[in-house]
DNA sequence: GTTAGCACTCATTCCCAAAGAGTGCTAACA
DNA sequence: TGTTAGCACTCTTTGGGAATGAGTGCTAAC
């Protein structure tokens, strides 16, 4: 059996009133919905072929038919059409260039919630260079040591270390320049353990400051550089019958965006073949997160310039309304794109 | 009418079981559920008379009686008993004590979530005393100066700036000189206007320098210092059919714990006489967070020292288990005292 | 003051019939 | 050979009682 044009409309036309519905569609609807003029037995016939090639389901005997994964799968791959949606509301809210970046973030993630009705999430930019700028170290008070670590892209972590007897002035500032003349420039990897050795020893009396810097510098360096996730509009999840008509796995649901848990593995798989659109739909059981086999999946990775890179998802229902998610993510990339292009 | 002692005997008997059970109670389960000896008939009697008194409400005609807002206060206010409940496992995160004061805030509200069954929150310490320790200025690159500003209790906040010239290094010594010279011990309210124009006049051509590090300043020191809350077991919400079925509700409510909305109302209100205990019970509409009418929230005021002091939150349905969340959150303060004693 | 008894009220449950949606198959048609 | 009309059949959904049962209020007796 081949896919032909003629069960390709059908298999379109049946996905659609699905998303719009939400309800198994019958032959009669396509019969009328399309502009084939086919009578209800010939759709009949041909969707009688469609569900043998697996591209549609029956929930039971005597219902409409529901697209599978499968048929989700062929809709996204070869109907999908880039619409320029307008979201002028996003856009300005981008252009506002709120001074904290993870209030922005915030904002996109809200907006694009409140926008598509489904359950959204970004992550914060992590820089792709993983260069150690400078450090700083400066005295709190007698007992405290603040070290503040600059890296690439001038993301910033502070830690505060605890000394057994008050430093001077002067033995800050020498710390301060050993350190940073050793250390500047490099990056995790370069940072050996000779070098470690090496600055203790210099340090002296004071090798465990040295110690603790050294850890907040590979903490900071390293380890994912703490990803960051925001999500919003968790609470469209139950607005799909689908979902939360089993309370149990809405709850798992609510709770791993509550926690985040997981969620990063929705956002870290790159591994796929996304054509330099930057854009991947995971369909039901294709994404590998813990219950959330029956959503759908729509990523796109955007870019801040100087390797900043995220990502931004929206998790939905299988019957999500791929065209529009994907043209809103489209758009919003673009968005951030002109947002850095400004800023430079 | 008045309330007699076989009134209150029968009064918690019935808020007892209808926090066991959920289901409205009736007199003939009463009668045999205390060890009054009293018939059905009796206490349909006394029952009729709570009803007219107000601390027992009839869904319907022929229903059992549910209590009402006014006869939880009565159960709370005159009824609870401190049980000191066993919460080794929590104590034991806590003694764990996690340098990151975030994660540790997780940690601790996310087994209260798991350990209660009811949706949780916690907010971060703020320091009582709001005062600058001291800013370090120093330059990042040639476009960018970082100020790292130091309150009392270490709190830290960075903030890079901008300059439209480089700046020499001498010249950011001078300035970090300058600032913490007039600057330092200060609160909000001692910085005058006067102050900054003169810092200003000193700078002479950096001014614009110093307007964006005082704003910097005025941001870390003032506005509620970015109070944080921090949520969990959100899904529990779920659990309970007289908060979830109406899914309007269930939703509202979710979004409220995922947006953090209005968290911070219950959390601020400190205006009640809460005997000392830093424990305070709002059921059904005491609360003023809109969407949470039908809902009754226990908070508790922790305290880690050096003034720094947060709010816990339990948030469940009105037949919340009053007994073991108060004794929980009991348990849980001398838990962060204990933590903070033992820190010093 | 307490209790037994009884009539009465409602929500819930269950069952069954009717309706309706949709299918598969067959036979007729162009 | 593809398309269509028609029909029997299957299942789900819906709606309406009837039965159930929990619980009350009231009255009369103890």
């Amino acid at each position: 059996m081949e896919m032909d044009e003629r069960k390709a409309t059908i298999l379109q036309a049946i996905i659609r009133n699905y998303l719009e519905t939400g309800e198994p569609v019958g032959s009669r609807t396509i019969s009328k919905y399309t502009d084939l003029n086919l009578s209800s037995a010939t759709i009949r016939n041909e969707m009688a072929d469609l569900e043998e090639m697996g591209y549609i389901i029956q929930p039971h005997t005597s219902a409409g038919r529901i697209p599978s994964d499968k048929g989700y799968r062929f809709y996204v791959d070869t109907m999908m059409e880039a619409k320029d949606r307008e979201i002028e509301e996003m856009k300005k809210v981008l252009v506002e260039r709120q001074d904290r970046l993870e209030d922005m973030l915030k904002g996109v993630v809200k907006l694009l919630a409140r926008d598509t009705q489904y359950a959204t999430l970004i992550t914060s930019p992590s820089a792709g260079r993983n260069k150690l700028k400078f450090i700083q170290l400066s005295r709190i008070d007698e007992e405290h040591l603040l070290a503040v670590i600059v890296k690439e892209g001038n993301v910033i972590k502070n830690k505060v270390i605890e000394v057994p007897e008050p430093l001077s002035e002067e033995t800050v500032l020498k710390l301060n320049l050993m350190l940073n003349t050793q250390l500047s420039g490099m990056t995790m990897d370069e940072i050996s353990l000779g070098m470690i050795t090496g600055l203790k020893a210099q340090a002296g009396a004071h090798s465990d400051v040295i110690a603790e810097v050294i850890d907040a510098v590979a903490e900071a360096i390293s380890a994912g550089e703490d990803l960051k996730v925001y999500t919003s509009g968790t609470n469209n999840i139950l607005k799909y019958p689908e979902l939360s008509d089993n309370s149990e796995r809405a709850g798992q649901l609510i709770n791993t965006f509550e926690e985040k848990e997981g969620l990063e593995a929705l956002v870290s798989t790159e591994l796929s073949e996304d054509a330099g659109t930057g854009i991947q739909v995971y369909i039901g059981s294709e994404n590998k997160v813990e219950g959330m086999e029956d959503c759908s999946v729509v990523t796109a990775t955007y870019e801040l310039g100087g390797g900043m890179k995220g990502t931004i998802g929206i998790v939905g229902p299988k019957r999500m309304d791929y065209d529009k998610v994907v043209g809103t993510l489209k758009s919003l990339r673009s968005g951030l794109d002109d947002l850095y292009k400004e800023k430079t």
